[in-house]
DNA sequence: ATGAATGCAAAAACTTTGCATGACG
DNA sequence: CGTCATGCAAAGTTTTTGCATTCAT
């Protein structure tokens, strides 16, 4: 038994052809971050014969469940990205695109501390630090 | 002259009656994010003829010319606000939609921190809480 | 007057849904 | 086998675009 039949079984999902795939696909695609057409077009290029709207349910079931997360970055899609690691926020490189990961206790404390002190609870959060590399003239 | 003209101007905007209007009514309305459809309704409301393409166009222009910021918030539709006041960033109440403004200068400086010690320059940033009244049973 | 801005409607981009068929347990 | 998942196509949302007309300078 693979480990993405496992990981589909805990989280209470009939282990199918395409989920399976899915889930291959985001753990295996060079980009960790992937639209819902992404893993489409990266599916088709593979010759699994998913369909757009499958890809599309398998995801927001996928969310539910916990197996990925789904990020609104700028630019009107959403993009998918396995929940395997723990926790991160994203950097974006403006000029080249690159997206790194990372994760600060600080900050994420003093975000936990500002919404207590506003009287909620925090229930997510998202940050995207846009940087570029420093040129010595702009 | 009014206000807005000004603004307009400023912008390097021709000044035209849907401008005009559409600038007044971020200015006015009680709710400070409003969706291109938001403003586009509210125009209606008040008797003002403005079709929503323009609404989608101009705000789009406003965003360019930095007298709005654009939000991609959760909920696959943008939000605007006047580019009036300084920076901050948003809590957004995940029952209500509420939007509470803040902004933290211990997160902000170690936002800096962080992209300093990558080799990067912050150039922009975007955080958003998702937030929630506690309650005593879930 | 002349070029830019608008309104309308059509289209594009992204995502969801209805329904008949097919697959999992 | 019964039920849930899938595929396809159609519809829903949000946003953009083409083009004739109107408006600002």
């Amino acid at each position: 038994m693979t480990m993405e039949n496992n990981e589909l079984r805990k989280a209470g999902l009939k282990v199918t052809l395409p989920r399976v795939k899915i889930l291959q696909m985001l753990d295996q695609a060079d980009q960790r971050h992937m639209s819902a057409e992404d893993v489409y077009k990266s599916l088709m290029e593979a010759g699994e014969d998913v369909g757009l709207a499958t890809v599309y349910r398998v995801l927001t079931q996928f969310e539910a469940a916990g197996l990925v997360e789904r990020h609104n970055f700028d630019g009107g899609h959403a993009v998918f990205e396995l929940a395997d690691s723990g926790h991160h926020d994203h950097m974006v490189d403006v000029d080249s695109g690159e997206v790194i990961e990372f994760c600060d206790p600080e900050i994420e404390r003093r975000q936990r501390e500002i919404v207590k002190e506003h009287g909620f609870e925090l229930v997510d959060h998202n940050l995207v630090l846009y940087i570029r590399k420093p040129k010595k003239k702009d």
